[in-house]
DNA sequence: ATTTATGCAAATCGTTTGCAAACCT
DNA sequence: AGGTTTGCAAACGATTTGCATAAAT
């Protein structure tokens, strides 16, 4: 992770009168390295630290805005940075047979699409978006391989 | 709910050697009429049955394809009947506040260059999508005058 | 020194399951 | 009768929380 992405970070929880502690850098590392929504057990296993203080450092991120939960399909929770840190607007896949996320983009034509939907929706009912999300459901390569849908959430 | 539909999940139901118990068809009837997804607690409110059984049935239409489990924000898992029973293909307004979940429906245009993006992915990447699901994330209008995000599930 | 973060173990709460009684065919 | 479904109460498991210690400012 860059030293300019821990200066925002940073700055970010400063302001929330949270410290960027060791732990939470760790997380946020581990979080940066994978590329892609973690579990919080996969969290706690990458980066070294107790299963409590990983919920809780979590949550404090997610209030700061620099940690996002993603919904997936199983029965497990997932967490990745903001997108505002990472500059790069993205979509999920999301593997029914495993339960992993993945990350993936479209066109500008389609964002396009659903922003112009979201204000429609704005101005026709009293709901107030403030963003989407677009999942695709499906198979990931591993699962169609393998044949079903045994585990690996290491 | 109408005969015809009844008709169909019976049939989808004996398919999978399972039987339209009356407990079932009440879970049906509580869906039906409140044309959103529901959780499992006013599900529970409204078909008059015993909370295991609830969690029971809802497993068992789900397993047969005529009950689908809705992802919200919150922790409570929702239910809806299958689009193909209702014939209408929706997407989901989901409150930040409350956590309710409502249906609403977008361009046909929209829902082609959605397609196509499944298609994309499906065709630059292992994976194999199923279905979409597009999310608009927001306050509805109870909550935004309410002030904030006071619970009401019943 | 005082406030905040950590780890452990216990609690929480939506959901699942074991079991005996009620139900359907 | 034979197999299924039901309701109750107990079990489960991901997440949260209480509390004493360690760390940060």
């Amino acid at each position: 992770m860059s030293d300019e992405l821990d200066q925002t970070i940073s700055t970010r929880l400063r302001e929330a009168d949270q410290r960027y502690t060791s732990g939470r850098r760790a997380l946020v590392a581990a979080l940066t390295a994978a590329g892609r929504p973690l579990t919080a057990a996969e969290v706690v296993g990458a980066g070294g630290l107790a299963q409590s203080s990983a919920y809780r450092n979590l949550a404090v991120l997610e209030t700061c805005g620099v940690v996002l939960r993603v919904a997936g399909t199983d029965e497990f929770a997932r967490f990745e940075l903001a997108e505002d840190l990472t500059d790069h607007h993205h979509h999920h896949l999301i593997c029914t047979g495993c339960g992993r996320v993945t990350d993936f983009t479209v066109s500008d034509d389609l964002e396009r699409s659903l922003e112009s939907a979201m204000d429609t929706v704005a101005s026709s009912t009293g709901f107030a978006p403030d963003h989407h999300r677009l999942d695709l459901l499906g198979r990931c390569a591993t699962c169609r391989t393998t044949g079903d849908g045994s585990e690996d959430r290491s």
